[in-house]
DNA sequence: TCACCCTAGTCCTATAGAGGACTATAGTTC
DNA sequence: GAACTATAGTCCTCTATAGGACTAGGGTGA
């Protein structure tokens, strides 16, 4: 039935299924802030009569909508637009000793306003020059410092954050992100690599210089797919750990 | 209709949806080894009468054993047993200067039949001082020494390795145990950490002793979850680089 | 020999409908 | 006020059916 006449614009996408091509719609109504992050889609039965396809095959769409990231599907309730990551997630990374799950606290060691290198700028996917906003970030577990992070941060998104008390800031960016600056990091991209640490990223760490460490430089995106931060974080590789299923 | 008087015994599960209940039964046939990895199960409509369920809801369970890595489907040809993990797997974790996508050269260092220390006991599964095989291999890129790994294996499956000819073994150890033992790894756990290298290790690595280096434990497991292989990997810190994507 | 077509077997897409399961709220009863 | 019931709204399960899409192999004709 896929290469028959539509019935509807929806479909008209040659070589896609019907609920692929519904999927995709879903998705640019939904990255185009139709239904923002948090608030319920249309209950299944009626976008199926609205785009006038059977049932299943809009809830074939609203599952790959789900396998996407972008939406949770909760029985009894509804169809959600899923809010951003929590945060906490480099400890996915790393094992502290007084690490029970507890979010680290953190304290903001620098905040300003630099133009973009190149090498951030590429990151980030602005113009070099462009003014962007520059944290160092110190993680602390039980007053012992654990995780050391550099950031930055476009701007244009983020010009509310420039001039607030980050002594009144959480211990979570995200959140923060979310409320301040309406920035909801839907998928981020971690590289882990090796290093060795410099004289004042060691003594930050109170590791001597020269010890080895762990570099994870992540790229945050929202739900556009644009890149929202550039962060490297750096901790001692021996509390690093992490486990991968291979099948 | 869940809760309804089941119509055959597959459904018998209480608070088990009957495609749930229909996934569980095929993974526990296909454990069985009635349908050997790599060969094609019944087709779906064959199955669904058999079962006597509509073919909706079969095609649902083996979208469940889909998504297990149980088997997998292919459009016209059938649905099949899915092979064991092919190999060269520890690559996803390091950038090796001349590796282009090539599989490492393999060169066994030692081969031994051990009784099983307490550890090793642990790992695999078995009792303290059970026989296994300890194997040292070294892997090369480009003839430069890059992999060092201690393998250890439980002998009642892999007698068939303690006498032959190691020279003709290939690059790659899994397919090894498929063809020589017909043991097939299904899913193996890599548990990532940073460590120092002894002189020995370092010697084989041609790299200084102490020098940092990543230890990569595995331990892999057949169809029916037994684990059959226990290694550790261990190469320069440097060359280690992996991705991970959150969302 | 080669290209083409046909057929059988398989998985994939789509439809229409009946009813169950879960959540939340408003009302009712004690 | 507390516990229970009723109801509406949502997603979930299962059925039955029709036809399309893809793979593989065999036959036909030039």
């Amino acid at each position: 039935m896929t290469s028959v006449v539509p019935l509807h614009p929806d479909s008209n996408v040659p070589g896609l299924s019907r609920y692929a091509a519904l999927a995709s719609a879903l998705r640019a109504r939904i990255v185009a802030g139709e239904w923002p992050p948090g608030s319920a889609l249309p209950a299944e039965s009626l976008l199926a009569t609205q785009h006038q396809v059977a049932l299943g095959t809009m809830r074939r769409a609203l599952e790959q909508l789900v396998n996407m990231g972008l939406v949770e599907r909760i029985h009894g309730k509804g169809t959600f637009v899923r809010q951003g990551i929590a945060g906490a997630s480099m400890l996915r990374f790393f094992r502290f000793d007084s690490g029970g799950g507890e979010v680290p606290q953190s304290r903001i060691l620098s905040r300003q306003r630099v133009h973009a290198s190149a090498a951030v700028a590429r990151q980030l996917g602005v113009a070099p020059g462009e003014p962007v906003l520059q944290l160092q970030r110190l993680r602390l577990l039980a007053q012992r410092p654990c995780l050391l992070e550099d950031i930055w941060l476009p701007l244009d998104l983020f010009a509310a954050l420039e001039n607030s008390d980050t002594q009144a800031w959480g211990d979570l960016l995200y959140p923060q992100f979310a409320n301040q600056c309406g920035v909801h990091v839907h998928r981020a991209v971690d590289h882990i690599g090796f290093a060795l640490l410099t004289g004042t990223q060691a003594h930050h760490l109170q590791l001597p210089p020269g010890h080895p460490c762990v570099a994870v430089e992540r790229n945050a995106h929202d739900l556009t797919g644009r890149c929202v931060e550039w962060r490297t974080t750096r901790a001692d590789a021996h509390a690093f750990h992490y486990t991968v299923t291979i099948t």
